[in-house]
DNA sequence: GCAGAAGCGGGGGGCCACCCCACTTATTGT
DNA sequence: ACAATAAGTGGGGTGGCCCCCCGCTTCTGC
């Protein structure tokens, strides 16, 4: 990549965060590039569609999240490491706007995507949960992470708190006694 | 309202369950319009904005469900019952693209809209299994319908099945040993 | 049947995402 | 140092969107 576009991509991304960050993911594309100082032509070159550049918007959040992932693998309680990891990810989701819905529409595999960092970041986590019998065997990362996406989208509108107090409802189980059945 | 108003207003519902159910609730109003043989004027007269179209819509299969709700309430079990219609809705919200997302975007306790025919059609169900003590008495019925309907706005490309897979796991919790925390 | 009001829709404004193509600019081999 | 070249750029165009204004049509109560 040449280095002129390099600037120009940069630019591109700090002006969209900056974007996001006021109007969400629903934020004028023309009114980003204006801001980065390019033509649209060379956002919609860089970025073939929106969810890329949310996705590149998105990515230094998401390794903060990776990287609290890394610090929660030595926590004492394998279970409470990944419930408070979750929940953190869902008020991150909550407050940037726009973040589940991104994870939700790309697909969770695709590699150097953001939902590929967090799969391999929680999946260590979850890793440990099962080991320690807390967690049940059967349920994948990315189901987690769907359902906690999910409850972020929902919660979206009415804020972090009530998304963080539904992840530990899913959590729990909204049972009151699972063992009876 | 005069007969001509209310013919058109029932050829604009006809028209945009049918664009609804092609593409989603993103379907272009213009065209909804055009097929209903009206002016985008009178679309837009009748329906202030997208949601209240969209409400119009699917208020039929939302009295369908409450229908559904009222069977459940005379099954043996009611804990089984509570879980067979929230994942009956999961599977519906799914199918039906939008749904979810409109039901998700207006107040839950609006009187008259599809979430509020929920609300009161699922609370019976509810209290039923909380009198059995199958369910704990804190969780709302909102709660419940907010994470349903996350779930099927999550799950709307993987399909109804998927749904109805995250809706167990978030009823049954996802935890090894719920009892021992 | 008629007056008035309720309803209608064509057309226009403002905005958007996305594409085309002539022009500019960084890189590279000599 | 410099020219050839390939990569990158952005202004403008296109088609679509939502929504509103306003003169015209159609229904309804008397």
């Amino acid at each position: 990549m040449r280095a002129d576009a390099q600037r120009n991509y940069d630019r591109i991304v700090e002006a969209a965060s900056e974007a996001v960050a006021r109007d969400g993911a629903e934020a004028s594309l023309e009114e980003i590039a204006r801001r980065a100082g390019v033509g649209s032509a060379t956002l919609h070159r860089h970025f073939p569609n929106r969810w890329a550049l949310m996705s590149a918007v998105f990515h230094g959040r998401t390794e903060g999240l990776c990287e609290r992932a890394g610090e929660l693998e030595t926590a004492p309680d394998p279970h409470e490491a990944l419930v408070t990891w979750l929940r953190e990810l869902a008020a991150y989701s909550a407050t940037a706007r726009g973040l589940a819905a991104v994870l939700l529409a790309e697909p969770l595999q695709q590699s150097e995507s953001c939902g590929a960092m967090l799969v391999t970041a929680g999946e260590r986590l979850r890793l440990r949960a099962v080991e320690a019998a807390t967690v049940r065997p059967d349920v994948s990362i990315a189901d987690l992470l769907t359902l906690v996406n999910a409850i972020a989208l929902a919660a979206e509108k009415t804020g972090p708190a009530e998304a963080a107090r539904l992840v530990s409802l899913a959590m729990d189980g909204i049972s009151a006694h699972p063992q009876t059945r």
